[in-house]
DNA sequence: CGCCACGTTGACACAGGTCAAAACAAGTGG
DNA sequence: CCACTTGTTTTGACCTGTGTCAACGTGGCG
């Protein structure tokens, strides 16, 4: 997307003021990469780690998008979160000491490799890293409850609605001020997530294009008219 | 419900071996009991903090059961997790310094009250502390994954019956057998926790009771058939 | 006892699931 | 470059699960 030179090494890395790197002095900073890996390229459709695999990494994404899925017994699947760039896949993992869930590559994309053992003593070193940590798994946290909410909510159209908001403003993270932004997932990865048929996403889709609150050409969506989309959003259940 | 002595201090605490203690030595012990305030009584309905206000502050449940509750712009309201002994309140809120749930006590209750900041200091005198709190981030991050998988299920009844099938799992969490459970919470807050409505909560209970899953007596449930609730569970999404 | 909140049951309507088919997109091989 | 295949998205028609509304217990408490 932005013309970032994507091969650097942490220190260059226009992810570091928002990466662990933020948080360790210059001069430290080899001691941290030391134990990454950087600029680890996945194809489409890759697979970082299976669902119920022992976990022992953590992968920050540093382009591209990924899904973690999970899949019951009985077959039926689930969503559990979007990864863009900055963000860190496999928070949930570590206690159990098992990635509870799968995560794929939503196209060709770039992480970073991360292993707890040696993180744990790192953090031992720089106490401002278990800060940040904390800080992420906290937001971690904040965000899947607002999936929850969002889930939650009986009107798939404001589901859809606030699912793109929310979406948006993640696009966004990094100070840009876009309003069209690409969703990298196909419309059965929505639907898992968001609980509902792909048709149903497909209808919702039209309605809130005639509503006039966005436009659409395939993954593309440009917002035309945030708060009618908010309105939409918010609208009461049913 | 088990007859603990529920005045204690830490060092005594019958959740002690669960909870923050279970990581400092007992020669440090008082270090951390500086900075709790422990066996602060709640009765049934009080509010532990509001959505919206300033967060600086963890509680531990000691007894008794909580929910944390949020409620959009447009009135409609959503319960993000319910809290039992040894579970912590307030985790989701650190990173943004608000809290983005009210909390509410769902019986007489007990907590103890542990402030961010000089949590803070003490981790880093403690690096086993942040282990232990990124252990405990890491597991709410896996349960509210499990969550939003169980709310993402199409069918009510199974819904409910996963509901039932992690709540008495967790009523049992610190190694009892029981085959029955209490709900403190009344059928509107499981209702809008697993986003559908009241009265198809009670159609789903009568439902599981027919299915000879369970039998319940009130807020009592008691599981008489834990094969066919969790086949109930993983009934293939309507 | 009567009040009120909570839970259950019944009747009905409708949002969204399901099934089917068309439209469209992306490869693949000739 | 064009058939052909395969997969994804959209549209249509129909059906069902669950929301809604209403009535009826039931239990706790002044």
């Amino acid at each position: 997307m932005a013309p970032h030179n994507l091969t650097t090494q942490c220190s260059q890395c226009f992810l570091a003021k928002k990466c662990i790197p933020s948080v360790i002095e210059f001069s430290d900073l080899p001691q941290f990469t030391n134990i990454v890996t950087t600029n680890i390229s996945l194809k489409n459709n890759d697979v970082l780690f299976k669902q119920g695999t022992p976990a022992s990494v953590l992968y920050i994404v540093k382009s591209g998008a990924f899904k973690t899925q999970s899949s019951t017994t009985s077959g039926s699947e689930h969503i559990a979160h979007f990864f863009l760039p900055g963000d860190i896949i496999g928070l949930e993992s570590a206690a159990r000491g098992k990635y509870q869930n799968s995560a794929t590559a939503l196209e060709d994309s770039m992480v970073c490799k991360v292993a707890y053992r040696p993180l744990v003593k790192l953090r031992q070193k720089f106490p401002a890293l278990s800060d940040f940590a904390i800080k992420v798994y906290s937001s971690g946290l904040a965000s899947a409850n607002e999936t929850q909410n969002n889930i939650a909510i009986q009107a798939a159209t404001s589901r859809l609605a606030t699912f793109l908001i929310r979406y948006h403003r993640r696009s966004n993270q990094f100070g840009s001020h876009r309003n069209d932004f690409t969703l990298p997932m196909s419309r059965h990865d929505i639907s898992i997530h968001l609980g509902l048929a792909v048709e149903t996403i497909s209808r919702s889709f039209t309605a809130i294009i005639q509503a006039g609150c966005i436009t659409k050409e395939g993954k593309n969506v440009t917002i035309q008219d945030m708060p009618s989309l908010i309105k939409l959003a918010n609208a009461p259940p049913r």
